[in-house]
DNA sequence: AAATATAATTGACCTTATCAACTATATTTA
DNA sequence: TAAATATAGTTGATAAGGTCAATTATATTT
């Protein structure tokens, strides 16, 4: 069976790493991936993060005060909740997600190169039905 | 731009590490690849396996170490060089090695149920072309 | 009002990964 | 061939990444 995808994803992560460090901004994935939560998600809470990445609540917590350390997010009192804080992106946190947004199109772009449109179509197509059948709960083992 | 790779390779990732800790064996990730290396080369010293996976010769030396631990491999001395050894599989070693095999093609065959042929033929094709092209360093930045 | 649940934080700790220093052996070079 | 340099592997220190359990403050339920 072919496993082409695992070769192409390998390369797509190490193109990434490489973008990310070319940034000088030694900022770690996990950090970009919390911005681009903290980006989408309105408002948005440690728990947030802690769901959507499926990670510890603690782990979440310390990612935030790096955030806030780098002056790339801040927090904001929940008014429903004394419990919990609101994070939002500073605006040196919306150009880094704006970066890394643009990086990663960049990569796509490349990627997709001299490939089709059609091909391409069809690609997305047989990966969004491959994601259903392992994301299915109907097997046995 | 789709990205409905990264969804796929969440899944899968997630559906082998759950397949792994499903085994029982409390063997990590890392355990699977190596051996999977020492299986395929041969002879196989510890610079092999650290320049296949990329990886610190120190964290190769205590991987090793550990299937070591486990029965799951062993060292012989290299006849050629006394600096070094060629770590091979054990008889349980090659055992693990088919069970992981036989859950990675289990898992690809779910992943395929119901797409057709022709499908996965052209998947693969696009696969391999994007792949070319993020390996490729013909590009600028 | 008391009991229970939840959001976030902290401390302890484990695993994974990397660097630098070291030992032993090989290879190169003068 | 002796000296210098390179390589294979190991070890110690240490940094990240990640998890668990306990704690504090506030909400919610009974």
């Amino acid at each position: 069976m072919q496993d082409n995808i695992f070769g192409l994803f390998y390369q797509f992560k190490a193109r990434m790493l490489k973008a990310l460090s070319d940034t000088g901004s030694s900022i770690a994935p996990m950090h970009v991936k919390s911005l681009h939560i903290i980006n989408r998600t309105s408002p948005c809470t440690a728990q947030d993060i802690a769901l959507t990445m499926g990670r510890d609540k603690a782990q979440v917590t310390r990612l935030v005060n790096d955030l806030i350390n780098r002056s790339l997010v801040c927090k904001k009192p929940n008014p429903m909740d004394k419990r919990s804080q609101f994070i939002s992106l500073t605006p040196s946190g919306v150009e880094m997600v704006k970066v890394m947004a643009q990086v990663q199109k960049e990569i796509m772009q490349f990627m997709q190169k001299d490939i089709a449109l059609e091909d391409l179509e069809a690609f997305n197509r047989v990966a969004l039905l491959m994601t259903k059948n392992l994301k299915s709960e109907q097997w046995d083992w």
